[in-house]
DNA sequence: TCTGGGGTCCTAGGACCC
DNA sequence: TCTGGGGTCCTAGGACCC
């Protein structure tokens, strides 16, 4: 068996731990630049509110006061979750952390009748530890376990927990999931789905085989198979991540080549402490530019350059030179920039760097890695503001984001915990 | 005026090899 | 006029996830 465990609403109930006063009240929690919704509660959830609404159109609500909103902060998410995830590792002696707010956990070798009392107080831990409320969903494989957790989310009935384990449940439980919301089934597929009669989970896994095989390939039969109760997504072993990416929308249109420069240099020298934290090195780097694709009288330019490496690195300067480079590739005068963006790929261990045979000094990668060192012992955790490189000039591209309702650091400043009281 | 950020996997098609 | 067969690797683009 699976269980998924998932943080009900979880950047709200974040903000909602330390002010409490928030609680019973629609709340939104806005991305970057206060610019979309990305999380809502129940309340502003059945006020209507969609995910992603830009919250420019729904400003007004907050205005005269029928919506409370949170700036994201994802320091305190970040801690939260740590705080959640150590309590399941606690639990069980397996699990996976798929997000932020999701982890599975892996019941193999649990007796069965010990599985639901285990998930309840879980629950109830949780809430108790953290502030947090769970939702638990188990199933034989993870995608009807991500299913029986809409269920144990939606109705309180289930206070928290719903384990799909004989037939008779699955078969009601996807006879009353719509297909766009099982897991692999997203946006795009779910129309055409439709249009050809299959609207519900179970009418999807009732196919035949042929037709899911035809129409959807290897990952479409995959969902068949999980939905039909054998298991096709497997525990996955911890794997290195492939890449890594720093961007963000910029609070304003800018046009000079300088000052993207910066941004540029700023969102490489993040990507590089990213590889030193997790001791990987990257054998590529890209850079992307974007105008702002809302504004139609503006003219539209998409660019990206990769620079490939000699020899795969993750020390500030060569990563942030390699990223100059291609920016110097793409950057054209006359347009209106409004988001940019680093990728370091091709990544690799960092014990494991081939050296390359041509042009590779290890006099020089060797003070390039003592200097990046010395940088990460000297800045705070995650930042590239105190020590840094010339390029980067003023402060931290984090600076510059529009953040107008945002919380204090309470999990994670000692100083503003006390400000609770 | 105002519209997020970070990932993964799969497939088709082109380039190249013998 | 008529131009093989089999394979690998890489990349771009599209789909998905949170």
């Amino acid at each position: 068996m699976y269980a998924l465990v998932d943080c009900n609403n979880f950047f709200v109930s974040c903000e909602r731990v330390f002010r409490p006063q928030l609680e019973g009240k629609p709340v939104v929690v806005l991305s970057n630049n206060d610019g979309c919704v990305v999380a809502r509660s129940n309340e502003s959830k059945s006020m209507g509110i969609r995910m992603g609404t830009p919250f420019y159109q729904i400003s007004r609500l907050a205005d005269i006061g029928k919506l409370e909103v949170c700036s994201s902060n994802y320091t305190l998410y970040g801690d939260m979750s740590a705080r959640v995830m150590s309590i399941l590792t606690d639990a069980v002696p397996r699990i996976e952390i798929y997000s932020i707010d999701e982890a599975f956990l892996i019941l193999d070798g649990f007796n069965e009748k010990d599985v639901r009392p285990l998930c309840s107080h879980l629950v109830a831990k949780i809430r108790k530890w953290t502030g947090i409320p769970v939702s638990i969903g188990i199933a034989p494989t993870k995608t009807l376990a991500k299913i029986a957790s809409h269920f144990a989310k939606k109705y309180p009935g289930y206070k928290g927990v719903c384990m799909i384990d004989d037939d008779t449940k699955r078969v009601k439980a996807l006879s009353m999931t719509p297909v766009g919301e099982v897991w692999g089934i997203g946006r795009r597929l779910a129309p055409k789905l439709e249009e050809a009669g299959v609207k519900t989970a179970l009418d999807y896994a009732c196919r035949p085989e042929s037709w899911i095989r035809e129409n959807f390939m290897l990952h479409g039969l995959r969902t068949w198979m999980e939905l039909r109760g054998t298991v096709c997504v497997e525990a996955e072993t911890e794997a290195a991540r492939k890449s890594i990416c720093t961007s963000r929308s910029f609070s304003r249109m800018l046009e000079d080549e300088e000052e993207l420069s910066e941004k540029v240099s700023d969102f490489a020298a993040r990507c590089a402490g990213k590889l030193r934290e997790e001791g990987t090195a990257a054998g590529d780097v890209t850079v992307m530019l974007y105008t702002n694709r809302f504004r139609d009288d503006l003219e539209q330019y998409f660019p990206s350059a990769t620079v490939r490496l000699q020899t795969a690195a993750s020390n500030t300067q060569e990563i942030v030179s390699a990223a100059l480079r291609a920016m110097k590739m793409i950057y054209r005068p006359g347009y209106k920039y409004k988001k940019a963006g680093v990728t370091v790929g091709n990544i690799v261990p960092a014990e494991a760097v081939q050296a390359s045979l041509f042009g590779f000094d290890p006099e020089l990668r060797s003070r390039n890695d003592r200097l990046s060192r010395l940088m990460d012992q000297v800045n705070a955790p995650g930042t590239s503001s105190l020590l840094r490189l010339a390029s980067q000039k003023s402060g931290h591209y984090s600076d510059d984001i529009r953040r107008e309702h945002c919380s204090r650091r309470y999990s994670t400043s000692f100083d503003e915990l006390l400000e609770i009281r």
